[in-house]
DNA sequence: ATTTTATTGCGACAAAGTTGCAATATTACA
DNA sequence: TGTAATATTGCAACTTTGTCGCAATAAAAT
């Protein structure tokens, strides 16, 4: 399957490059221009976390969210982007922090995917 | 507002302690004898939350597990149990890891909930 | 210009979780 | 022991999130 370049796809890619943090679905919508459909934002976004252009985290609210983010090694940002997500209660701003995380697996786990967040107050909201 | 003991719960508590692990509402019901409604599943398992008896965990899924794991001092199950979790990509088992994790937040940010899941593949399945 | 096929929009759908309300059962108290 | 107060349950309805099928559209290749 190639990939062919939209006008919906540079729209989300700038949306997310611009934001810096890690956006749901519902805020992209909110922050594009024209008018998307529900369906189409996801399968983009689904079509660049395969493509690894973009990762996702699934914040403690059960809800995704998709980030560009510039500590993420690009070809690691499909499934071993260990890094640590930050989400305010307040805000709702889910921002990646810088720190990576290594965790020493018992013997015999092997890690898939990391989906580290921390939910609380950020230094704005504090 | 005051508990009461029922038999719900009581039988819930028991698959809870008898499986160690983090459980789904969907897993709580396949263990349960009688019939229970969902709604009164996670209606008890939230006040066991609100009393720290269980915590919860929110998996890369989307799904909630509760677990009342035995590393956690109980007091701290609440809000603050920040141990990993693994979820098993093939059998679908959530097991609370030994170790926890202390994760010095950037300048001015506050803790609130710590969701910490890796998925992979568990030692049985690997 | 035409064909091929990736992408979109719409609608429908599934799953997870929550809520309101009436019925039930537990606890307390007379 | 009987009765009142109220926590809990079941049922149904509903919300939200995310996915999928299908026909229409649009990008790329020829």
């Amino acid at each position: 399957m190639k990939r062919r370049s939209t006008a919906s796809k540079e729209e989300i890619l700038e949306v997310l490059a611009a934001s810096g943090n890690a956006l749901s679905h519902e805020m992209i919508q909110d922050r594009v221009s024209s008018a998307m459909d529900r369906a189409t934002i996801y399968r983009v976004l689904n079509r660049f976390c395969e493509d690894g252009k973009v990762h996702k985290v699934v914040g403690d609210n059960g809800k995704q969210y998709f980030a560009m983010c510039a500590n993420c090694d690009e070809k690691k940002q499909l499934h071993s982007h260990n890094h640590i997500h930050f989400r305010c209660l307040q805000c709702g701003t889910v921002e990646c922090l810088k720190q990576a995380l290594s965790v020493p697996l018992p013997e015999g786990y092997v890690a898939k995917v990391h989906n580290l967040v921390i939910s609380g107050f950020c230094k704005a909201c504090s």
